[in-house]
DNA sequence: GGGTGTGAAGATTTTCACAGCA
DNA sequence: TGCTGTGAAAATCTTCACACCC
């Protein structure tokens, strides 16, 4: 399966739409309102789903259920995943209990900062560690997800850390690139070029 | 001009990767070397450039000030923007305080919640107000980007509510799609989308 | 020599059009 | 009839190659 990072980006929305609908209790779903629901084009969706052999064939679109389940099952969203977060500022703490994070698959098991006094005033209920306990704790826990919410500086060293610690993706929130292997995969968020790409189209289109 | 969404997302990280040079105390930066600190080709970024009418000519790449201001002037970045966060649960009050909105010239003037137990309870130097008043304020301060970080359910309201006010531009960390009419910008940040599209990548690249 | 600027070639992504299934 | 599945066409985006400038 050689899927482009395009196809694999809207796949995951759509697996999180058909998520939604499962609950509201949608049985069928076109590829026409699954488009609508994500941002894209009825054509786009149904190739993407075609490319990795899934096929429907009723006359009332595609079954939630049963489209979740062979999307969650290729793409490997079936399982629970483990992540921790390191830098437990505003930001760090406020991912810390995000709720949306559980009932997605993904549980945070670990919170690490640098700063004991931190570690001591913060109100949650996951476990948290300084950074030295970092290597131990994610073996330990099998952890495979880290999320970076520390300030720029310290970046690329949290990074390293992570990776020794047999670390599998990064989802970076401080504003610096980080340098990753090839083998670890990584994605960042940037709030700022964000807020500056909406900036940007304010005058020049439309 | 009429540039496409991928030049204009690489152009403002470029933007961001010039302003930290520039603090840096670098004088000049070849494309390959901007390439680098973005994730991007050099070929991209001179395309890219190019296509602003942007020119150099040096032997030693692009005058960081000079590249810096000249982006900042095509791309409308040179400007103060003023914001508001709507939805202050532990996300929302956490993009209150992010310190580098204020330095990246985005500054956050209000923030809005329908509970007035957490107007009072919540510590911050911007000023919070109820959602009831967010039509006025928004006015009153010509507040031209929305960052809506309310519960999914809330969000459709927000926003609409949001695009009355007269607001500009949308940056939606709800984890529902929005609606908005073809002349407001919006963009979508999915926390679970990026964890998934990481995970998804886990076993299947590489 | 060491870099940019840019048309043209190449690669990728999206759209279209229509056959095929229930 | 209504919607999917998919090759082929169209559009977009990236890379290349080389002229050009300091």
């Amino acid at each position: 399966m050689d899927l482009s990072d395009k196809t694999i980006e809207r796949i995951c929305r759509v697996f999180g739409y058909l998520d939604v609908l499962e609950k509201r209790g949608v049985d069928f779903i076109s590829s026409r309102d699954l488009a609508l629901g994500v941002g894209a084009t009825e054509y786009t969706i149904r190739k993407d789903i075609s490319l990795l052999n899934i096929t429907s064939y009723t006359r009332k679109g595609y079954k939630v259920e049963h489209l979740k389940k062979e999307l969650g099952k290729r793409l490997h969203l079936d399982q629970k995943r483990k992540a921790c977060i390191v830098g437990l500022g505003r930001l760090g703490a406020a991912l810390l209990d995000y709720e949306r994070f559980k009932e997605d698959g993904f549980e945070i098991v670990a919170g690490f900062d640098s700063n004991i006094n931190k570690l001591e005033r913060i109100r949650t209920d996951i476990e948290v560690f300084p950074v030295t306990n970092m290597e131990d704790i994610i073996k330990q826990k099998s952890i495979e997800l880290g999320i970076i919410a520390v300030p720029e500086v310290g970046a690329q060293v949290v990074v390293d850390r992570l990776i020794s610690s047999g670390i599998k993706g990064i989802l970076n929130f401080s504003n610096t690139k980080i340098i990753v292997p090839k083998n670890i995969i990584y994605l960042n968020i940037d709030f700022t070029s964000a807020l500056r790409f909406i900036a940007s189209k304010f005058i020049t289109q439309n």
